[in-house]
DNA sequence: ACCGCACCCTGAGCGC
DNA sequence: TGCGCTCAGGGTGCGG
């Protein structure tokens, strides 16, 4: 599930394969919830052009091209971001996994899952977007449009202050990892980081927001900085689909402490890891450590 | 304004 | 070459 460190990874780790390069062709899948601009129109604008620069905005990439308007790309829970040159079982159907070899030479080939190809007019490889439940999105912004899913985001996590954030949590009554999935509050943090944060600041997932302390959120914040710079530094989190767009996995999961550990001892204390639904999102933590 | 929840999607895993 | 069920969850939108 990609949040702001696969986004992150993804942003890097893409730029060489997609900056600078003149768009040749962009081959599309049909019409469907992932596109909120027509594949049709999609292929028409996206000829010709070039992507300059690569920014992001939470858990939003924005693709700033040549002609003024940009492309607005999220990943949803299952997309990916690579070059076609990239090799990795997580990039194939499960049928092409079965049937591979072991020492088969791994060569993407778009599947019903790549919704977008981009071809390039030098001879190098690919940019494709591949996304198993369409969770994703893609859509072409105009010259100076700008999209009202990126207006409303509030702080990048990385650089939300205690201030910020306590003065956020006075109005609201909703358990405080409730509030740290709020794209508009912070923008970024998802349910794994949500959980790893609340973990190393000590604090009980189930709390009402307007109930944490100033000096708690000021854990927060350090410890959202800590789990969130530590997964870009690890290539992120491959616990399921996410690959980096080289192909290469990311190891923040080995560091984890609580997410999807259920039943595991507690890292600190040893007593079992909780999991419990809020707000519809499993979320797991340490009874006896987060209070 | 705020909050809880259904919904969008598909594959993996599991019980029978 | 089994079938049907449940679960996973980011973001949106709706009803209370």
């Amino acid at each position: 599930m990609p949040e702001l460190p696969e986004v992150e990874i993804t942003r890097r780790r893409i730029q060489p394969a997609l900056l600078g390069r003149r768009i040749r062709r962009l081959k599309t899948t049909a019409e469907s919830y992932f596109f909120l601009t027509a594949p049709a129109l999609l292929r028409r604008a996206l000829k010709d052009q070039t992507a300059l620069e690569l920014e992001r905005h939470g858990k939003y990439l924005l693709a700033r091209l040549e002609s003024g308007s940009s492309l607005l790309l999220h990943l949803g829970m299952t997309g990916q971001l690579f070059s076609s040159a990239a090799v990795s079982p997580r990039l194939l159907s499960a049928s092409a996994r079965a049937t591979l070899t072991p020492n088969a030479q791994i060569c993407f080939k778009p599947d019903k899952h790549t919704h977008l190809v981009f071809e390039f007019d030098d001879a190098g490889p690919s940019v494709c977007f591949r996304d198993v439940r369409k969770f994703g999105k893609v859509r072409l912004l105009e010259p100076g449009e700008v999209d009202p899913r990126i207006a409303r985001l509030g702080t990048d996590a990385l650089s939300i202050g205690a201030d910020e954030l306590f003065a956020a949590t006075r109005r609201r009554s909703i358990p405080i990892k409730s509030l740290l999935l709020d794209q508009s509050v912070l923008a970024g943090a998802g349910n794994i980081y949500a959980d790893e944060a609340l973990f190393l600041a000590k604090v009980r997932p189930t709390r009402p927001a307007n109930n944490v302390t100033r000096k708690e959120c000021e854990g927060l914040v350090r410890a959202l900085r800590r789990v969130l710079l530590r997964s870009i530094e690890t290539g992120g989190s491959s616990i399921s689909d996410f690959v980096g767009p080289d192909g290469k996995d990311g190891h923040y999961q080995d560091e984890r402490k609580v997410y999807a550990r259920g039943g595991q001892p507690c890292k600190r204390c040893k007593k079992p890891i909780q999991r419990l639904l809020i707000g519809q999102r499993s979320t797991h933590f340490c009874r006896h450590c987060q209070r």
